[in-house]
DNA sequence: GCGTCAAGACGATACGTTCCGTCTCGCCAA
DNA sequence: TTGGCGAGACGGAACGTATCGTCTTGACGC
C-alpha cells in the first residue's frame, strides 16, 4: 500500500539527500542509466531504500535532481550579458554550451538525462520549466532587446532564432556529427544572424 | 554459459523473425519502451525467448530492427528529387520529415528508439550508418548540385547547412517546443538558404 | 532415387539471480 | 510522542542461461 500522508519536508535529513544525489551522479557516470539501480544508489549513499522511495517517484527523477544539483553548483550559466554587441554575447553563450556538451563528464549524464526526459512527459515538463525554458527565454530576451534597438529586423521570428542557435548544436552533440568547438559556435551565431535578415 | 558458435543465418525462421519484429513494434507503441520486456515480445510473437536472445543482443536492438523494418516498408523517404528549384526540393523533404515527426504513431516509437540510441554507442553507429547518414548525404548532395550550379555561394558550408535544416526541427520535436507543420518546415528552409548567403 | 542420420533452429519452460516497490523493525532527533 | 532514518525481509517480475523434445535440412551411403 502506498503512503497515505505526504512526508514532512521540515524533518528531512539534508545529509541523506545530498548523499543520494552524489551517489546517483557518480553511478550514472560509471555504469550508465540503464544499469543504474535504486538499490545501488542506496548502498553507496549509505541510506535505506525507503528514504529514496519516500522522496522521489522514480529513478529518472533522482538522476534529474542530481543533474540539477550539479548544474546549480556550476552556476547554471543562465546569465546572458548585454554588452551591446549582440553577436559577441551570443557567441559567449554558444561557446559555453559547446564546452559543456564537449565535456566527457557531462556527456554521459546528459545523455542519460535526455533519454529519460524524452520518454517521460512529467520529466520533460519539469526539464523544460527548470532548465530549458529559462535558457531559451534569456536568449530570446537578448534578441528582443536587439530587435528593439533596431539591430535585427522588427519582424524577426525569435522562437525560430533560438532554435537555429541551439538546435543544430544539440543535433550534432546527440549524433556525434562533428566537433563542438568555439569555431562551430561562432559559425552558428553567424548563420543565425544572417538568417534573420530578409 | 554463452554460446561459442554463431547461429547459422541460412537456417533462420523468417516467420519467427517477422513475428518478433511486429510484436516489438506493437508493444513499444502500447506500453512504451521502459515497460517493454523480452518475455512479452516472445509471448505475443508465439516464440521462445531463446529465439530472441539467439539473434539480438539487447531489447534496444530488437526495437531498432523493428523500426528499420517498418521504415523500409514505407520506402524510407530517401529520395530527394532535383527539380532545379532548390527551395522547393528542400521544402518537400522538410515537410515530409515534419509530417512524420508529428504522427503520434511515429512519435512514441521514435522517442523510444532515440533514447536507446543515445546511450548505446553501437546502436548509435548503426543508426547513423543505416538511417541518419544516408538522409544527410542525399540532402548534402542536393545542396552540392545547387552549389555547382551557382545557386548558392561556392564557399557554403554544407555540413552546417544540413544541421540548420534538420537540427531545429529535431530540437523542437524532442522538446515539444511548438507545432511541426508545413509552415515551420518552409521557414526552416528559408532561414537556412538565407544563412548560406554571406 | 532413397533411407539414414547428425546438426541446428525452434517452442517451451525450469532455473538462479537481480532488482523492484512495499513493509516492518528499532533507533534517534525534534 | 511523532516521524524520518538505516537496515533488510518479502513476494513478484523480468532477467539471461540451460535443457528438454520436435522438426527441418543437408550430407552421405547404398
Amino acid at each position: 500500500m502506498a503512503r497515505h500522508t505526504a512526508p514532512d519536508p521540515t524533518r528531512r535529513n539534508e545529509q541523506s539527500r545530498a548523499a543520494i544525489l552524489t551517489a546517483a551522479a557518480e553511478l550514472v557516470a560509471e555504469v550508465g542509466f540503464g544499469k543504474l539501480t535504486i538499490e545501488k544508489i542506496a548502498a553507496r549513499a549509505g541510506v535505506g531504500k525507503q528514504t529514496i522511495y519516500r522522496w522521489w517517484p522514480s529513478k529518472g527523477a533522482v538522476v534529474f535532481d542530481a543533474f540539477l544539483a550539479a548544474n546549480r553548483d556550476t552556476g547554471g550559466g543562465l546569465d546572458l550579458p548585454d554588452t551591446g554587441d549582440l553577436a559577441a554575447d551570443l557567441r559567449a553563450v554558444l561557446r559555453a554550451t559547446a564546452d559543456e556538451l564537449a565535456d566527457p563528464a557531462f556527456d554521459r549524464t546528459g545523455r542519460a538525462l535526455t533519454a529519460e526526459v524524452l520518454n517521460d512527459p512529467d520529466l520533460l515538463r519539469e526539464y523544460r520549466e527548470r532548465l530549458l525554458d529559462p535558457l531559451l527565454e534569456v536568449t530570446r530576451a537578448r534578441l528582443r532587446a536587439a530587435r528593439a534597438a533596431g539591430l535585427i529586423p522588427a519582424d524577426a521570428d525569435l522562437d525560430l532564432a533560438v532554435e537555429l542557435l541551439y538546435g543544430p548544436m544539440y543535433y550534432r552533440w546527440l549524433h556525434g556529427l562533428g566537433p563542438l568547438d568555439h569555431a562551430y559556435a561562432d559559425r552558428l551565431v553567424e548563420a543565425t544572424l544572417s538568417a534573420l535578415e530578409p
